[in-house]
DNA sequence: CCGTATCCGTAAGGATACTG
DNA sequence: CAGTATCCTTACGGATACGG
């Protein structure tokens, strides 16, 4: 998970590489995505993102969601019952960010095969990596 | 409703995290999209990009050219002169990846202090990491 | 000019066991 | 239920030196 650089001087207009390294120090780690899209129809418990985020350890779960908590992008409530209840409730400003992730979606799926080709053939032509 | 772990890879659809995950895996890296953002005007020879992204080592450099070559998302081109003369070129499938980072970038803008904030405000509460 | 090769430190993340 | 604590492996990336 990216820890958190301290400050970038990231000047606003067009795309910059600086701006965009922005988002991926936040949610560029192995599972932040996967947090964020299953909290994004609502509020999750702990053992519940565990089951939806498949492949997670406890450990990823709790430094991830730490972070993300971190970062304001999810608020976790506690609740003082017997046996505890935590849920985690991906912010507006989580939910902006999952929107903004449709263009990746869109392009991923538009250009799928197309790399899958595009790997093929320079593993063909050079070595398989390696 | 949540939607069932179905052992389908990445369905298309929606936003979700193995999709995005596509993406990341190959654009995630430090360099990749400063190499991206520095090759979306035009053909960029090799010292060029040295000079253009700030930091990035000639090893890196390399390394990163070759995978983003790999997925198809630079063209190399080699001039057979004296001294050599290579240069790097963004793909029709860069270029579209190159627009659906505005998302993102605006995404980075608009919430840029928040996040800031919530860093800091959760640093107070808790104590700062480490 | 355009790379490779080699060495090395760090940190991301997995496995496993324990706890309030 | 919702976490911590520890240990360990790996892979990313920096520094440096060399080569066509």
């Amino acid at each position: 998970m990216p820890q958190g650089n301290s400050e970038m001087p990231c000047a606003p207009g067009q795309v910059r590489a600086c701006t965009v390294r922005e988002v991926l120090d936040r949610v560029g780690g192995k599972w932040s995505i996967g947090i964020l899209v299953a909290t994004a129809q609502g509020p999750v418990r702990f053992t519940e993102l565990e089951r939806r985020v498949e492949g997670i350890s406890r450990r990823m779960l709790t430094l991830t969601l730490r972070n993300l908590e971190r970062d304001g992008l999810l608020r976790r409530t506690v609740h003082p019952t017997v046996p505890p209840r935590v849920e985690y409730a991906a912010t507006g400003m989580a939910l902006e960010l999952y929107e903004s992730l449709v263009a990746l979606t869109t392009w991923a799926e538009r250009h799928r095969t197309a790399i899958t080709d595009a790997r093929a053939e320079y593993d063909r032509e050079h070595g398989i990596p390696g």
